[in-house]
DNA sequence: CATGATTTGGACTGAATAGTCCAGAACGGA
DNA sequence: TCCGTTCTGGACTATTCAGTCCAAATCATG
C-alpha cells in the first residue's frame, strides 16, 4: 500500500555481482556498484545492507549458478567422461569470451579474501567440496558406465579436477592462452582413463 | 660525504614484498607498509618512488627469488622426476606453515591485477613462462635419465604442472587440506609415468 | 482527491587513502 | 669544529571511501 521498488532485486544483486567477480571486493567501489546497479544509495543500503553484506549475497549468488550450471552440465545425458569434459571445455571457451568475466568468482575470494577473513574462508571451502562432491558423483557414474577405466578413488580424482579447475581459473584471469589451456585440459582428462 | 641510509634497501624490499603478498595490492596500505618496514613515508618515497612502483619492484624480487628456488630445486641431484616431486612437496608443506605466507604472489597478482593492468599481465605471463619452461627442461631432463616415462611432449607436461601448481596455490592459499594436496600431487606425478 | 507508507536522490560526515613538502637532525669529509 | 649534503619525521593536502540521514517525490489505498 505504498510506494513500490522500481528495480528488481535479483537482476540488481546480478549487477552487483558482476562488479565484485570482476574488479575484487577492495577494487570494486560503491560508486562502482551504484553506476553498475542505477541504484542510488538509499536504495541499496535499504535492501542489501552494507556493502560486506551485499558482497555475500552477491557470493551466494554466484555460487548457486555455478553450482546449478556445474550440476546440469555434469548430468547432461552423456557418459560422464564426456560430460566432464564438456564441462572443462566449455569453461575454457568462456575464458575467451571478451564480453564475460574471466576467471571464477570463487577462486579470486579464495586468493583476496579467504586468508583473513574466517567467513570467507569457510564459504570458498564449502564452494570448493560442493564442486569435488559434484565431480565425485559424475566420475563414480562414469567408472559404473565405462566411460571412466580409472579405477582410483573417484573422490582422489574429483580433488585432482578441482585442482586442476582451479589453475585453469587463475590462468584464464590472466588471459593465458587457448591452446594451451586445450592441451591441458586434454591431459587432464587422459588421468581418468 | 653525507648522512648514509639508516636501513637496508633489498630488506626492507623484502619486508614489503610479503606484505603485498600476503594482503594483496589494494588491501595493502602505505600504512601497513611502513609499519613493517620501519621507514618513514619521506624514505620511503624517496628509495621506492609511488606505491606501484614499489610494488613493482617487490614484485620482481618475488619473481627472481622463486625462480632461483624452482631453479635450484629442480637441479638438486636427483632424477628429474623426483625432484619436481620435491619441489611440489615442498610446497605443500610450505602451504601449511602459519608462518610462512600462503600461495603465490604471482597467482595473486594474475587474479587481484592482471585483468585490469596490462603491465601487471604481462609480467604474470613471463613468470608463467618461466616456470613452464624451468619444467619443461626438468622433464626433458627426465625423460633422458629414464625416471620419467611418459613420452608426451614436454612442453604440454610442463603447462600441465603448471596448471596444477597454480591451483595448488589457490588451494593452500583457502587454507585446504594438506592430505588431500598431498593425493593431488601424487595423481599429479603419476601423468608423468 | 487526500492520506500515509515507502522509496529515492543527494547532501553530508568522518575516516582512511596516497602522496607532498619542509624544517631540522644526522653524519662524512675537510 | 664546521660545512654541505642527505636523510628523516611528521605536518599537511586533496581525494576517495563507506555509510548516514532527511526532505521530497511517488504511488496504492480509501
Amino acid at each position: 500500500m505504498a510506494r513500490p521498488q522500481e528495480f528488481e532485486t535479483t537482476e540488481v544483486l546480478r549487477k552487483a555481482m558482476y562488479v565484485f567477480w570482476s574488479k575484487g571486493y577492495e577494487a570494486a567501489s560503491l560508486t562502482d556498484i551504484l553506476a553498475a546497479t542505477g541504484l542510488s544509495k538509499s536504495s541499496l543500503y535499504a535492501t542489501f545492507g552494507d556493502k560486506r553484506e551485499l558482497f555475500l549475497a552477491a557470493f551466494d549468488a554466484y555460487r548457486k549458478g555455478r553450482m546449478q550450471y556445474l550440476q546440469q552440465t555434469l548430468n547432461n545425458g552423456q557418459p560422464a567422461r564426456q560430460s566432464i569434459e564438456t564441462f572443462f571445455r566449455q569453461g575454457v571457451a568462456h575464458s575467451q569470451d571478451k564480453t564475460r568475466v574471466y576467471g571464477c568468482m570463487t577462486a579470486n575470494e579464495a586468493v583476496e579474501l579467504a586468508p583473513h577473513d574466517a567467513d570467507i574462508q569457510r564459504l570458498v571451502a564449502e564452494d570448493f567440496q560442493a564442486i569435488e562432491d559434484a565431480f565425485t558423483r559424475a566420475i563414480a557414474r562414469g567408472q559404473a558406465d565405462g566411460s571412466i577405466s580409472s579405477r582410483q578413488e573417484p573422490r582422489i580424482l574429483a580433488h585432482f579436477l578441482l585442482v586442476g579447475l582451479q589453475g585453469l581459473q587463475v590462468m584464464a584471469r590472466a588471459k593465458s592462452d587457448r591452446a594451451r589451456l586445450e592441451d591441458t585440459v586434454t591431459v587432464m582428462m587422459a588421468v581418468l582413463d
